[in-house]
DNA sequence: ATGCCCCGTTCTTTTTTTCGCAACACTCAG
DNA sequence: CTGAGTGTTGCGAAAAAAAGAACGGGGCAT
């Protein structure tokens, strides 16, 4: 649904991603003398121009940037009072679009989507698993309504819902010595060869003060920027890998992965926190979603 | 400036407004075919009908009410990036809605549009004068930014700027005997007749209240909703009349009428509010010019 | 330096959308 | 019943948007 009366601003919309006219048109399906006819009668109506002309395609201007921004949140809040309508003719329906990190991905997404979906059958979702800066940038481009990231700085444009203080874990196989351990201590892990999140994950910057402020030294074997890489890496030896507790399987086995909680006196702790864009009307289904997922991310 | 492109929103927002079609069609400057075949369109392509069709015209449904709201949110948005728009190309230019009570018409508003507008040439007004309700309600329906009352109920879907607190003073004709006295008593102006503010006008129900509780009894022989018929009226007679402060010539005479502040114990004191419609987001010129407002009416 | 590729743009023609006009159907008040 | 108000529809005219082909120009690799 994106409303025939609003064509023209979706134009502009995709002008902006596509960084140029021909793409834009092909992704539109029209082609790009129409779509140039289009972005200029409506320059020429704002009696600015919003895009500057570059030989290798549109960028936009401070003016056009301005004005990108409007579009999208109004496209958005079409798309939300959409929603409210079909609400009131008792369908509940609509759709939740969530950026979040990579933690998010293992368990606790995957699994709240499943229970959330058999309370909400007519709510459908999209879910974008990306780095903070991604997370960050969808949520100022209305390409998604809540974002969940871990240790993210707080920005003037968004406003935090809530956020939840996460500790770290290491990471090991199920068969690991380690295992044996309630917890474990960062010199037990230190043992081993470890396998790091790359600076790309939030956890990373964390564990490099650990390592910078005490005398230990790490034995890096493998640096990645997936968790699910070095999970699946840890698996089969008896290296260490880390990740926040919300994305592990703490307290049982999963294909033959399993994780205990650090126990370390000043380890620092960062909040993973759920935000969203400052001064806009969530949909309802988001609203929904949100207070579901606060209770299972505060549950631990 | 309108749009094109929003077009359509403009027919819905005016629909509302006329109540009918054909009335519409007639502001608009098109016939009511083409209106009507604009309405049918978008009601067809959001699956719901937005208006009930009566035999005296059109009335909004519920999801009328809800997009309706959209509508006009989303025309007062774009005139504001307009208006930053032409911020960012050097001119300071943009208009500023207010809807206001009687007593700022009298000289706080015009003092000030007078003054405002000599260092911020490029910024025209929209001022509305009119009681409590209707200053709600053209918050409400985005054809005011900012809202100045006296003594309104706080409502869920407004958002209160600053209030400043108001006393009440007793207006009457310059060589009045009264005069005489720097500040007077409620006693003393029941000793002449009173020309009293209806009850749509703010400062009514505070003196009701005084009344109510106190034996003394007024002679009154005017009631108007007009605070310029009341002070018009003590002119040329005996009469006292009430306005809150701001409204008043105190420490002046003007026109030959004057004022002097009530001074009594326990007298009940209600705030004038400055208010705007919750969620939105005031345009440059409204907020530069909430700021000199602010200064004004605290001042004193 | 030069050819080449991708860019935005313009012109003209074709298609789609919107509009105006007149007529129709309906409801409510006198 | 009548009359004046309403929303609505069919059809031809007008306007807006899109398509298709061609032009001019700026960067990049050869």
């Amino acid at each position: 649904m994106s409303l025939q009366y609003l064509r023209v601003f979706a134009y502009i919309d995709e002008v902006a991603r596509a960084g140029s006219i021909r793409k834009a048109a092909e992704a539109l399906f029209i082609t790009p003398s129409a779509l140039d006819r289009r972005v200029q009668d409506l320059e020429k109506e704002l009696g600015t121009e919003l895009f500057e002309r570059h030989a290798r395609g549109m960028r936009l201007t401070a003016a056009g940037e301005l004005f990108l921004h409007h579009v999208r949140a109004q496209r958005a809040d079409f798309e939300r009072i959409h929603g409210e309508i079909e609400h009131l003719k008792g369908l509940r329906r609509g759709t939740v679009a969530i950026a979040a990190s990579q933690a998010l991905a293992f368990s606790v997404l995957p699994e709240l989507l499943n229970r959330f979906r058999r309370a909400n059958p007519g709510i459908g979702f999209k879910v974008r698993i990306c780095d903070r800066q991604a997370v960050v940038a969808a949520l100022r481009s209305f390409d998604a309504d809540l974002g969940v990231v871990y240790n993210v700085q707080p920005s003037a444009d968004l406003t935090t819902l809530f956020q939840v203080e996460q500790r770290l874990c290491a990471v090991m196989a199920a068969k690991h010595p380690l295992v044996a351990q309630e917890t474990v201590k960062m010199r037990d892990c230190l043992q081993y060869p470890l396998a790091m999140p790359d600076r790309s994950l939030g956890g990373r910057a964390l564990l490099e003060g650990f390592f910078a402020r005490s005398s230990l030294k790490p034995k890096v074997v493998l640096e990645s920027n997936s968790f699910e890489m070095l999970r699946n890496y840890v698996r089969s030896n008896d290296a260490v890998s880390f990740q926040i507790q919300v994305g592990t399987p703490l307290a049982r086995a999963q294909d033959g992965v399993t994780a205990r909680l650090i126990e370390e006196r000043a380890f620092p702790r960062q909040p993973l926190t759920v935000a969203q864009l400052k001064g806009r009307h969530l949909p309802q289904p988001a609203l929904r979603f949100l207070t579901a997922l606060r209770e299972v991310l505060e549950e631990t």
